[in-house]
DNA sequence: CGGCTTCAACTACAAATGTAGTACGTACTA
DNA sequence: TAGTACGTACTACATTTGTAGTTGAAGCCG
């Protein structure tokens, strides 16, 4: 049974953190402070700061080398995914993901096309038994 | 072009609060913390604090009778799941649609039998020129 | 060898969040 | 009318988050 771990409920800026880790594991502080420089103005002590606190929670591990930390993240993308997906599910759709692929389907450019497609391919892993 | 207002990004106890405004709305202060005393045990005050916080960001609205405040969400309960579920979208799923129907589709029990409904009413959708 | 650069570590701080107590007025109830 | 209950307004406080400065060691530059 597929338990979802502890839920990772990442913020905005603690996603774009881990998704620099997610892109180049085992990345130094320098690193990611210079990903986040560019994509938000962020200082490094600040990118130093929020390493160590995620750190602190477990969402990502470091590895020292001489005076340098390397990080790595612990949780892996899809797990968040499924966290949040299933987070907004439950909050927002009643659990029903029906509800959700039928608000994608009015809110966004979502076609029945997709659909079609996207039906196949559930029809494909059904009939080859599943995951 | 439907700019999606203002980003409304509510936390899970906020998201209570309102969700009871939106099946209740006018709903008196006491109401509300009935309902989320029942929910999480939280206090009636806790309740009241919350309350003026959110209408301080517009987020609700209060109107006076007697001494009793009267709430009502300013926010429908689908501008909120537009604002979430893009966010989500844009966030994880690099703002394709069909990536997270994919992943609905790939952990959920979201069936082929559902997408060709899904279809379907996305056709007459169509069919009839949108909304 | 003596600065200049680079980091980690520590400290700081404001805003938001979750939580609730206290104070004070109004109102119903005997 | 006195007492009790209810409900708002204010205040409080710990935690998390976003942000960054300061300090001190380590290593590089000339």
């Amino acid at each position: 049974m597929p338990n979802s771990a502890k839920a990772v409920a990442l913020s905005p800026v603690q996603m774009e953190l881990v998704r620099v880790l997610w892109e180049r594991p085992d990345s130094a502080t320098a690193d990611v402070a210079a990903a986040l420089a560019a994509s938000r103005g962020i200082a490094h002590t600040t990118v130093a700061t929020m390493l160590i606190r995620l750190e602190k929670r477990g969402v990502v591990k470091s590895r020292r080398e001489g005076r340098a930390l390397f990080y790595r993240a612990c949780v892996t993308e899809d797990a968040v995914r499924r966290s949040m997906v299933s987070d907004l599910l439950e909050r927002m759709f009643g659990g029903d993901p029906r509800a959700l692929a039928a608000h994608l389907v009015e809110h966004t450019q979502l076609s029945p096309e997709d659909l079609s497609e996207l039906s196949a391919l559930a029809n494909d892993e059904v009939s080859r038994g599943g995951r």
